[in-house]
DNA sequence: TATTGTTATACTCTATAACTATA
DNA sequence: TATAGTTATAGAGTATAACAATA
């Protein structure tokens, strides 16, 4: 509960004005992102995954055996970022490094049999995490309609 | 141009499977953020500015002599997070601290006139790119329609 | 020469705990 | 006791430059 003073000196403790920033696209995404984060965490607590680690997994399981680079590039991560977070996911045991046979400077990433356990564990986290969202928005539709609109704006 | 070879021995360069992620909501939104920063600093390299610190010039502007942890509070930044913030904006002579007569605890926030002057410029960066965002979202309805479905889901 | 993976480095953003001085 | 600002620390994510091995 709120105190409520009668008189102020200096500073009254009424709401922010936040009518500059509440119609921009920048400010909300930014707000949006950082609660995005927050509730992705929530639901894949289980398996300890963030965001980027969870995309790289199902990556790998829809793509076995492509380079290192090529997972990275389509997910729009720098090969150079990829390398360390590559080596995280080979120390949990869940993916592995194996050599290409015509190119000895290529890693082609497989998931290991945990890692492909784990990620199933991470879809029903997922699924929960996007059943959430798809009640957020209000129904498929709104749903699609967003992604279109993402996709629009960054697509 | 992609160089295209008519037999394999292990690794065919085609596009990669990305049907299993396209549709989450979670991924599309890891990769949203990475576009809108930098189209942002992009917009906005003209007064160096990122996302946080535009929000928080703006935030002052329309609320000024307002505490810090009160800004804080509204664009959810953490106090802890915010004195840095604020001690890079007080060295570039956008910002000030000042005292509040009956406590000494606070630090009020008021805009400098070369912070006011910065800001007017980081509108025009914000103009711009809200107008890249409404053309590329398709009209102001689309956008309004964007920004209902953001605040649906994380507001 | 170009590509693949790698190392090193730096900066932003976030999270947590604990301290200080005030209230 | 609680609050405001602060310090310290840690981890994710990203960006850039450069290097060795290989193509």
């Amino acid at each position: 509960m709120e105190k409520i003073s009668e008189t102020y000196d200096t500073c009254p403790s009424e709401a922010l004005n936040v009518s500059a920033i509440s119609q921009s696209v920048a400010h909300q995404l930014r707000r949006a992102h950082g609660q995005f984060i927050q509730r992705f965490l929530h639901y894949f607590s289980v398996v300890n995954l963030r965001p980027t680690e969870y995309s790289v997994l199902a990556m790998i399981a829809e793509n076995p055996g492509r380079k290192q680079s090529e997972i990275a590039a389509v997910l729009g991560i720098q090969r150079a970022n990829f390398v360390s977070l590559m080596n995280d996911l080979e120390e949990r045991c869940l993916t592995e490094r194996r050599n290409v046979p015509n190119d000895r400077r290529s890693h082609a990433l497989y998931l290991t049999p945990s890692g492909e356990s784990l990620l199933n564990e991470a879809r029903r986290a997922e699924a929960d995490f996007e059943a959430d969202c798809l009640e957020r928005l209000g129904g498929m539709r709104a749903r699609d309609q967003f992604l279109a609109l993402l996709a629009r704006l960054f697509g």
